[in-house]
DNA sequence: TGCACTTGCTTAAACGATTAAGCTTGGCGC
DNA sequence: GCGCCAAGCTTAATCGTTTAAGCAAGTGCA
């Protein structure tokens, strides 16, 4: 009734070599004790008939299903992509599959969606959670990707350097007021980012900081964030806390006719897809996905492998922060003279 | 050695019942000939116990996984998070798992994820080819999600009639030259938006049609497009064939100070992220992810729930094409009124 | 009463891998 | 020559589920 497996099991290979599953199992494995001529025969004749093992009996007698699960909460995030290319990359070179679970954005989905992939029988969860998400509900090793502030941090790019590294660059380009543009005042990661901002600005410099979701809130979404009146203020740079903030402030300062970078500067936060693409293409601060996400997968393999010690599901790993690199680009320059003198006046 | 899952299983609730495993498996699935009253009873005493059945045990008994799998050549493509949560979506409600595989946009990458995903058991997979990539080497059911032109497509958006909707808003706007702006003249789907749009055309309209990745070749990446210069030629309007070109030649143009709506109008294409976001926001074209993501798991589930019927691997569904929404925003408006005078003077 | 048939359960055999334990054989030391 | 040990293999149990087959008891009918 059910279609067979097609492929050969180790049972074909074994009574076609004439020899005993166990020794098919061990000659593939190199566990056992084989002689090494039988384990050249075994080998070359699984090669030949193209034998796959079946995870799923692997799996049975192991305990082990070799998946792991993705978890975010939003998936909608433009940063998807790049996370889970990086899991994924790094996943399978750990010999791991990666299993997708979404919530649309919903707080309760999310225990679900945790759920259905304990059901699933992953061996391990990498969660990236929007807001201060507790993660308790699970069975499995747990590694958490958010920022260093947030408890229970497994490993995440260093948000507070990378806004220290903005504010560098602000600086030596004789920038003076900063507003810093965030979406989120309960994001953790916009949190740390506004406060590496601010840690970093030399004496005489100040910043502003303008949450869009409380904007929102008032004049509606899609709102204009009213940039021309901070700039008729004297503010000279934009330092977004994501890019999709940062092209926001782009268009609407393009379209209220004030020139980027020639009479303010825009900066970003992610290196997303559109960063290099528009005109003037943006400056920006990236993390590294790729080593944040090797981080994290071999936190949760090590402490799969060890499986004795089993103090908490929350995983750790030595380095919890990975530095984020600037990328200069065409959406920041020198501060406009004009500005500028005004500003020497305010001394 | 190994931790043996700690959740009850069928033997410890039908020990623990006095009855035979068979009947409790029977009892959960409703399959076998059990009495209603002992039914209900080995359903309480499962919740109760909070029994999760091993997917281990039953996909090596069953010979399938209740896994799909999600195969993107291009994972960084922007339209991966919308993909990602439609068939995810589509996939748990049908009761499957969705592990992702990824070739990073390398082609022989491609078909090696193919095979991980089968060594992992996957009950079939969707497919959404960025060129035309020949399908073949995987040993389960196939859906591919590509555009109605491709030979073997299983479903997807009609972008024929995506491209129909955007020329008719431009038609009816009052524009009559019209410059498509693609990305790769090889891929299916933005030949199919683009021959849409020209199909579209009025009697008197007429367009012409920008490579970028042609332009580039020649100009190098990131080059400016030129539009200022097309715009002097009497274009009024520009139609991307997906909004990452959208939002490069709407900011191109603000840079030069030509204003959108106001002297021209630019479209897109998939109501990307950004495009409700920008200033002006973008009129696009926006896909019905979620029908075509519930279609092609559906057609994946019908022929795998068959299994018997192996007439190839890529399947079939009855709706091949489905509609695109026509999103009018704020970046389309009428045409510029001295272009259209030198446009009449044309005729 | 005897037969067929249904109901409600149990027994047992798979699925494919891993692995502890057992069994031969041969080599080596004393 | 005897005992011991290692090498090289096999035997068999096990993971948890599904499901065909079997069996006892009850029901209906002639």
């Amino acid at each position: 009734m059910v279609s067979q497996r097609p492929g050969p099991n180790l049972s074909r290979i074994a009574t076609s070599l004439g020899v005993s599953v166990a020794t098919v199992s061990n000659a593939l494995s190199g566990k056992g004790r084989v002689s090494d001529a039988l384990i050249e025969k075994i080998r070359a004749h699984a090669a030949e008939l193209g034998y796959v093992p079946s995870q799923a009996g692997r799996a049975l007698r192991t305990g082990r299903s070799g998946v792991l699960g993705l978890v975010l909460p939003d998936i909608a995030n433009p940063l998807f992509p790049k996370i889970a290319q990086a899991i994924e990359s790094a996943a399978s070179a750990a010999g791991y599959g990666v299993l997708i679970a979404d919530s649309r954005g919903d707080i309760t989905a999310q225990t679900e969606a945790i759920n259905r992939l304990v059901e699933r029988g992953v061996d391990g969860m990498v969660v990236v959670p929007r807001r201060a998400t507790r993660i308790s509900a699970a069975s499995c090793p747990v590694a958490v990707i958010d920022t260093a502030s947030t408890p229970g941090n497994t490993v995440a790019a260093d948000h507070w350097q990378g806004g220290r590294e903005i504010a560098a660059h602000l600086a030596d380009l004789g920038h003076r007021r900063i507003l810093i543009i965030g979406n989120n005042h309960e994001s953790n990661v916009q949190n740390d980012r506004a406060g590496g901002i601010r840690s970093g600005l030399q004496p005489g410099m100040q910043s502003e900081t303008l949450w869009i979701e409380r904007l929102e809130n008032e004049a509606g979404a899609g709102c204009r964030l009213g940039l021309a009146e901070k700039v008729r203020r004297g503010f000279t740079a934009f330092a977004a806390l994501s890019d999709l903030q940062a092209l926001r402030a782009l268009t609407e300062l393009q379209q209220e006719g004030i020139s980027v970078p020639g009479d303010v500067s825009v900066t970003g936060f992610d290196d997303l897809i559109w960063s290099s693409v528009v005109t003037p293409s943006l400056t920006t601060v990236r993390m590294d996905m790729d080593t944040i996400a090797e981080i994290a997968v071999s936190a949760l393999t090590d402490r799969i492998s060890e499986s004795g010690t089993r103090e908490g599901v929350l995983v750790t790993a030595e380095t919890e922060r990975v530095p984020m690199q600037l990328i200069i680009r065409q959406s920041s320059g020198p501060a406009n003279p004009a500005q500028k003198t005004s500003e020497m006046e305010n001394r």
